[in-house]
DNA sequence: AATGAATGAGCCTTCATTCAT
DNA sequence: TATGAATGAAGGCTCATTCAT
C-alpha cells in the first residue's frame, strides 16, 4: 500500500492522461494528499517532495496552488474546521434539549475525528503556522470548546443535564473525542460509527440526569433504545 | 521573560559560580530544561542551541550527557513514564475495587499530565525517536492502556463497574486524561489537583454502578463524601 | 591562483552565462573538479564548499548530482577504474606474449597514474567510503593485482618471462606504478609518456628472459637458468 | 583482538598499577599506540580519544606529552625517519659498490616498510602537519630519494650498474618499496625478511650489469652463493 | 502550468583543544 | 600528572523556496 500509494485514486495529474481538470480540483487533491502525508509522517518529517511525488508532479508545482508549506497545513486544517462548523450549525438549528445537542455533537465530532481532515484539527500544531493563521486556529478551537460548554449549560438550564462545571465537563468530553484523532486507524476493528455511538453514550451518560438505560427503563417499554455497540462486552 | 528566562532557577551552570555539582544533577537539569523547551516550541522547532543557552552552556556541552537530540527526547519521555509506572505500581498494590483503582489511576494520571515530564508522554512523537526507542515507547503506551482496561474489567467482575466495553471505555477515559497534557497551562485558573479531582469523578461516574452522589445518598446519612472540587460550579 | 582558480576552464556554470548544458556534463564537471580538489588538499581537508565555489555554484547544488561527499569520492574512483578496465580489456584482446602484455599494461597503467582519475585509484582511501562501495573498490584492486599476476604467469608459461614468483613480482611492479600517482606532478620535467616508456622497460627488464637491449644486441640463443627465488614455483 | 586491544602489552598506565615510569617511556608509548591507530583507521578518522582509551588514559592527558594531534603525527613520522637515517648512515659507511649499497638499502628499507613507524613514512600525509614540520618531512623525503639516486650513480660510475637514468630508476625502486607500506599486513603469508630478500633482487636485477647469478657464476670461485642475509654488511 | 536547477538558512554532530581542579 | 567538563570551529546535509525556461 505504501508503495503503490493511492496516487492513482487521487491524483488529477494522472501520467499520460488528460490534465485539464479544474484548478480547484487540483488544489483539493493536493490537500487530500498532503493531509495524508502529514498525518502519516508528521508535518516536519514530511517533505513537499513526498507530497508532490505521490501526486505525480514536482515540488515547485505545488507553489502554483499554495504559497508555502505552512499554508498547505493551514488549508488542511481549514477543511476539517469547515466540517465541524457545518456540523455545529446543523445541531444549532435543531430543536433538542441541551443533552440532545451535546450527544449529537459528540457523535458527529467523533465521526469527524476518524477522517483525515478531522484528525488534522487535533494532530497539527498551530505553532507551525504563521501567527496570522495560528490565531485563526486558536480562535476556532475556542469556538468549539465554547460550543461544548454552551450545550452543557443549556442542558443544565433545561434540566436534561445534572449540575456540573461546564468548563471541565467540556474539557473531559472534548479530550476524549480529540484523542480519537490520535489513535483511530482506518481499517481497525472499530468503525467510526460504532465509536461515535459508544462515545455519545459513554461521555454523556455521567452527565445525564437520567442515564440512557434508566430513562428508557423507567419509560416502561422500550427495552433498548440503543443498539449494542459492535464488540461490546467482548 | 524570554530573555531573563528561568535559568537562574534551574541551571547548575550558574555563570561565574561554583560548578561542582554532581554529573547526574546536571544531566537531569538538561532534561528539565529540554522538556520545557521541547514542550514550549515543539521538538522540531526547538534547537539544542536554545536548550544549551538557557543552561548557560554551549551546544556541544550537551553531548557530554547525551548522544543525540532524539536521545534527550527519549529520556524526557522515560522520566515521565517512570512516574506513571510508579503510580501504577502503587495502585496495583492497593486493596480496592476495580472502580477504586480506576479512580485512583485517573486521579494520579491527571496530575501527572499537568507536569512537564508527564505531558511529554503524550505531546512527543515516537516517530522522532530511533526505532529502538520508539518501540519502547509504543510498548509502554500499550501497557498503560491495558492497565486502564484491566481495572475496568476488574470493576465489572467485582460489580463496582457497570458492564461495558473495557476497550472503548479505556480509550474514552485515557483520551480525556491525555488531552490534559495538551491544554493544561501552569498558572491557569485550575490547579492540577482540582482537575484530577474533577476528572476522577466525571470520567468514572458514568461507569459506576452507583454514582457518587447516589451511593452516598442511599447510604443513608453521609450527605457528601467528597469535598467540593475547587471551582466547581464555577 | 587560489582566487582566480581554473573555474573558467572547467565549469559549465559560467557566471552570467548560458546554463543549459546537459545534466551529465555537469555531473562530470563536478567530478573533475572534485577529484582535483580532493587530490590537491586530501579528501578530509577538502570541503564541498570549496568544490562548489570553484564551480561557481553553492554547496547544496552538488546534492542535485550526488547523494553525499563519499559518493562523489566513489564516483571519482569509478571513473579511474573504468579507464583501467578498458585498458586491460584491450590488452586482453591483443595477441602477445605474457611479457608483451605485461609491458603494455605497465605502459598504459603508468600513463593512467599521471591523470587525476587515475591517481584517485591509489590516493583515495576506501575506508572513507560506505562499506558497500569500499568492497567494490577492494574487489577491483584485487582484480588489477590478479591481472598483473596472470600476465606474468602467462609469460612464464610461454617462456617470455623468467621463472619467478608472480605474486611478489606483481607487487613490485604495481607498487612502482602506483607510486607514480603519489609523486607525479603535472607540469614537471617528465611527460607521462616518457615515464611510461621508461617504466615499461625498467620494470620488466629484470623479468624478461632476454632483456630489451641484450635481445636486440645478442640476438642469439643464450639460454640461462637461474636458481628459483625462494617461494618461486609456489 | 580489537576488543582486548593490546593495551596490556603496551600501556605504561596499567590500571591499578604503578605509574611511575619515566616520562619518555610514556611519550613513546603514546607514539606506538598512535601510529597503530593512525595506520589502522587513517589519521582523520582516528580520534585522540581512541588513542587515549587504548592507553587507559584520557584524551587531555596526551597533551602532557604533545602539543597537538599533528605533532603526534609528526613524531611518529620522525621515529620512522630516524630508522631510515640510521640505516642509510650504516650503508654509507660501508665499503661496497654502488650496486651493493643499493641492494643493502633496498633490503633494509623494505624491512622498515613492514614496521608501523616505517609505514608511517609513506602512509601519512605531510599536508596534515604544520607547514614547519611538513617542510621537514619533504626535505627528508628528498633526502631518501637522493640517496637512492646517489647509490645508482655511484654504481654506474663504478661499473656495477648499467647506465640508466638515476632519477627514474630511483623512482621505480622507491615506489615499489614505499608501496609495501600500503599492502603489507602483519601476520600475512610473507615475512618482512622474505619480502626484503625478494625485492632486493627483483628491483636491482634489471639494473645490475651482471645479474646476481651471472655474477656469481662467472666470478668463478663464487665467493658467495647465498644471498646476503638481512642486515649483512650493516 | 510545470520543471530542473539552484540557493539560503539552519541544525546536528564531531573533535581537537583548553581550563579548572 | 591526570581528569571531567566545556568550548570553538567547522562541515555535511536537508529542505522550503525561488528562478529561468
Amino acid at each position: 500500500m505504501t508503495d503503490e500509494r493511492t496516487a492513482n485514486d487521487q491524483s488529477p495529474w494522472m501520467p499520460f492522461e488528460n490534465r485539464r481538470r479544474a484548478r480547484d480540483e487540483k488544489r483539493e487533491a493536493v490537500l487530500r494528499m498532503a493531509v495524508q502525508v502529514f498525518l502519516e509522517q508528521g508535518y516536519h518529517r514530511a517533505t513537499l517532495n513526498e507530497v508532490a511525488e505521490r501526486l505525480n508532479i514536482t515540488k515547485p508545482a505545488l507553489y502554483n496552488y499554495f504559497r508555502s508549506k505552512d499554508e498547505i497545513l493551514f488549508e488542511c486544517w481549514a477543511l476539517g474546521q469547515e466540517q465541524v462548523d457545518d456540523l455545529i450549525a446543523v445541531i444549532n438549528r435543531s430543536r433538542q434539549s441541551g443533552l440532545g445537542k451535546l450527544r449529537a455533537l459528540v457523535h458527529a465530532y467523533a465521526e469527524t475525528m476518524a477522517t483525515d481532515f478531522g484528525a488534522s484539527l487535533v494532530r497539527f500544531d498551530p505553532r507551525d503556522l504563521k501567527p496570522h493563521n495560528a490565531e485563526k486556529v486558536r480562535a476556532a478551537k475556542r469556538g468549539i470548546d465554547l460550543t461544548f460548554r454552551r450545550y452543557i449549560a443549556e442542558g443544565i438550564a433545561d434540566g436534561s443535564i445534572k449540575p456540573c462545571d461546564p468548563k471541565l465537563a467540556a474539557f473531559a468530553i472534548a479530550g476524549s473525542l480529540n484523542w480519537i484523532g490520535h489513535w483511530y486507524q482506518r481499517g481497525g476493528s472499530l468503525t467510526p460509527d460504532a465509536i461515535a455511538d459508544e462515545f455519545a453514550i459513554r461521555l454523556t451518560d455521567g452527565l445525564a440526569r437520567r442515564s440512557v438505560k434508566k430513562a428508557s427503563a423507567e419509560a416502561a417499554p422500550a427495552p433498548r433504545t440503543r443498539k449494542p455497540t459492535k464488540g461490546e462486552n467482548r
